[in-house]
RNA sequence: GGAGAGUUGGCCGAGUGGCUUAAGGCGCACGCUUGGAAAGCGUGUAUACUAGAAAUGGUAUCAAGGGUUCGAAUCCCUUACUCUCCGCCA
C-alpha cells in the first residue's frame, strides 16, 4: 500500500507509474480520487479534534465545581456537553467513513514500478537482463519429460497424491523424495553461508499476517483457508517471515537483517490444462527456500543485487542454464516496485521454467505491515523489504532430471551429490 | 474442551470514577560534578493522526473492540492472548 502523503507529493510519478503498468486514461483518476477522500478526512480530523478538545475542557470544569458544591452550575455544562457529543458522533462517523474509503482506494493502487521497469503489457515484452550457458543444451528425440522419467525410476507420483489428497499434490518417494531434500538442504546451507538466519515458520498464519504482506484482500482465493480456525495455509514462506516484523520499529543498526527459510507452499491458484501444467510444472503444494531482506531505503538496491547474486550461485552450481528476466510493467506483481525472474530451460520439454522471483517491495509492504526503523536523529522512516526464492523445488527438480538424462541414468550435479549421497539415478 | 487468575510505557511495577499531565524504580541520552571513571545530582526519554515555516499545540492510545458516565487505566459486555490446574495428546 502506498502512502497516501507520497501520493500527494509525487501525483506526476504515481501517474506515470501507473501508465507504466498500462493503466487505462479513465482509471487514472483513482490519484485525484484519494487525495479528494484525504481533504475530507483532514478536515473531519481537525473538526472532530477541536470539539474533543472542548469538552475535555469543560469535563474538568465540571469537577471542579462538583468539588466547590456548585452543582447547579455544573449541571449547566453537562448539557453543553452533552450536545457536544452528538456533534463529535457525525463527525467521527465521517471521519470512519473517509478512513475506509481512503484504505479501500489504496489497497488499489499497487506499487509505482522502478525507473528501469521497461514499459509492456505481456510476459514477452519482459527484457531479458542476462543468459548463462553458452548455448542451450540439445536433447535427442527420446529426451523424456520428467513426468516420464518419474515413472521410469520411480521418482515421483502424481496418481497416488490424488488418491491421498488430489490433484496437484505430488508424492514424492524413493530417490525422488531423497533428492527432494537434498536439494533443500543444500539452498539451506548457501543461504547460511550467505549470512541469512535459518527460521522455521508456522505454516499456517491468522488474517493479521495474510493482510500484513498483502495476500489479503486481493488475493483470498490463492490461499487455502483452514475456516474453522480462520487460518491461511501459506502461500510462501515469505508470509510468516516477513510478518516476524509486522508492528515493529527497529534500529537503524540492526540493518541488514536477512532471513531464510524453507517451507512446504501452498497455492489454490486455477490452472490451466495441458503439457504445461503436467508433471511439477504446476502443483498445488511445492517445497521452496525463501530469503527475505529487511533493509535500509539507500541500500534496498544493492541488497536487490546481492539476492540476484546469491541465486545465480544457487543455479550455476546445479549446472542449470538459466537466464534472468526483469519483468516489465504488465507482468509485475501488484506490490512489487522491480523484479526479477529466473527461468530455467528444460531441455527435454524446450522451454523455459520459473523458479525464482526476487524483488524489491521498497516501502509497499512495511506501510501495511508498519515496520519502521529509527534513524540516528530518533525519527522513524518505513523500512524496505525484498524476498526472493532461492529456491522453488518442484521446477529445478523438473530441469535437473530432464537435463541430467543419459543412456545410463540421471547424473546428479556434483554440488548435490554430498547432500544425495548417490551420484547417479538408475 | 473445562475451571480459575492475569494483560499498565523500552523493562519492572503502583494505581477501585475527577488530585493521573500514569507514581516509583530500572534502562537509555544529555548536562553538572571528577585528573579520569564510578557514585551522586539535574534534565530528558512512546506511537499514530493532525495544525504550523518552525518553535510548539490538539486528539487518540493502559491487550483489542464496544458500552455506561459530564468525565474511565479504574465500572459493564465481547474477543484475543498469557499463566495455573484438569481433560485429551505426538
Amino acid at each position: 500500500m502506498l502512502q497516501i502523503n507520497f501520493i500527494k507529493e509525487n501525483k506526476g510519478q504515481v501517474i506515470n507509474g501507473l501508465k507504466i503498468r498500462n493503466f487505462a486514461d479513465e482509471d487514472l483518476a483513482i490519484v485525484e480520487k484519494v487525495i479528494a477522500i484525504d481533504e475530507i478526512r483532514r478536515s473531519s480530523q481537525t473538526e472532530l479534534d477541536n470539539s474533543l478538545a472542548e469538552s475535555n475542557r469543560i469535563s474538568k470544569e465540571i469537577g471542579n465545581l462538583f468539588k466547590q458544591g456548585k452543582k447547579e452550575e455544573a449541571d449547566v455544562l453537562k448539557n453543553q456537553v452533552t450536545e457536544l457529543k452528538t456533534l463529535q458522533k457525525n463527525l467521527s462517523q465521517k471521519l470512519n467513513e473517509a478512513q475506509d474509503q481512503m484504505e479501500t482506494e489504496l489497497l488499489n493502487i499497487p506499487n509505482i514500478p522502478h525507473s528501469s521497469v521497461p514499459a509492456g503489457k505481456l510476459e514477452t515484452d519482459n527484457e531479458v537482463y542476462k543468459v548463462w550457458g553458452n548455448e542451450l543444451p540439445e536433447m535427442d528425440q527420446e529426451a523424456l519429460p520428467h513426468w516420464e522419467l518419474a515413472k521410469k525410476y520411480d521418482l515421483f507420483d502424481m496418481e497416488l497424491g490424488v488418491k491421498i489428497t488430489g490433484a496437484g499434490f505430488p508424492l514424492y518417494r524413493g530417490k525422488g523424495a531423497k533428492l527432494q531434500r537434498a536439494l533443500i538442504n543444500f539452498f539451506l546451507d548457501e543461504a547460511d553461508v550467505a549470512g541469512y538466519e535459518e527460521i522455521i515458520p508456522p505454516h499456517l498464519v491468522n488474517e493479521a499476517s495474510a493482510r500484513g504482506t498483502g495476500q489479503l484482500p486481493d488475493k483470498e482465493g490463492q490461499m487455502y483457508h483452514a475456516t474453522k480456525d480462520d487460518l491461511y495455509l501459506i502461500p510462501t514462506a515469505e508470509v510468516p517471515i516477513t510478518n516476524m516484523y509486522r508492528d515493529m520499529i527497529v534500529s537503524e543498526k540492526d540493518f541488514p537483517i536477512k532471513l531464510t527459510g524453507y517451507t512446504p507452499c501452498f497455492r489454490r491458484e486455477a490452472g490451466s490444462y495441458g503439457a504445461h501444467v503436467r508433471g511439477l510444472n504446476r502443483v498445488h503444494q511445492f517445497d521452496k527456500v525463501e530469503i527475505v531482506r529487511i533493509e535500509h531505503p539507500d541500500k534496498s538496491y544493492d541488497a536487490l543485487k546481492d539476492m540476484i547474486k546469491h541465486v545465480e550461485g544457487l543455479l550455476e552450481k546445479l549446472e542449470l542454464p538459466y537466464r534472468i528476466l526483469r519483468l516489465c510493467g504488465g507482468d509485475l506483481g501488484f506490490t512489487s516496485a522491480l523484479t526479477f525472474d529466473f527461468e530455467v530451460y528444460s531441455a527435454a520439454q524446450k522451454r523455459w521454467l520459473e523458479v525464482s522471483s526476487v524483488s524489491n517491495f521498497e516501502t509497499f509492504q512495511t506501510n501495511r505491515l508498519k515496520l519502521r526503523f529509527k534513524d540516528e536523529n530518533g525519527k522513524s522512516h518505513l523500512a524496505h523489504s525484498l524476498n526472493g526464492s532461492a529456491l522453488a523445488l518442484a521446477r529445478i527438480m523438473a530441469a535437473l532430471l530432464e537435463n541430467n538424462q543419459t543412456a545410463e541414468g540421471i547424473k546428479i550435479p556434483k554440488a548435490l551429490q554430498a547432500y544425495t549421497r548417490f551420484e547417479m539415478i538408475k
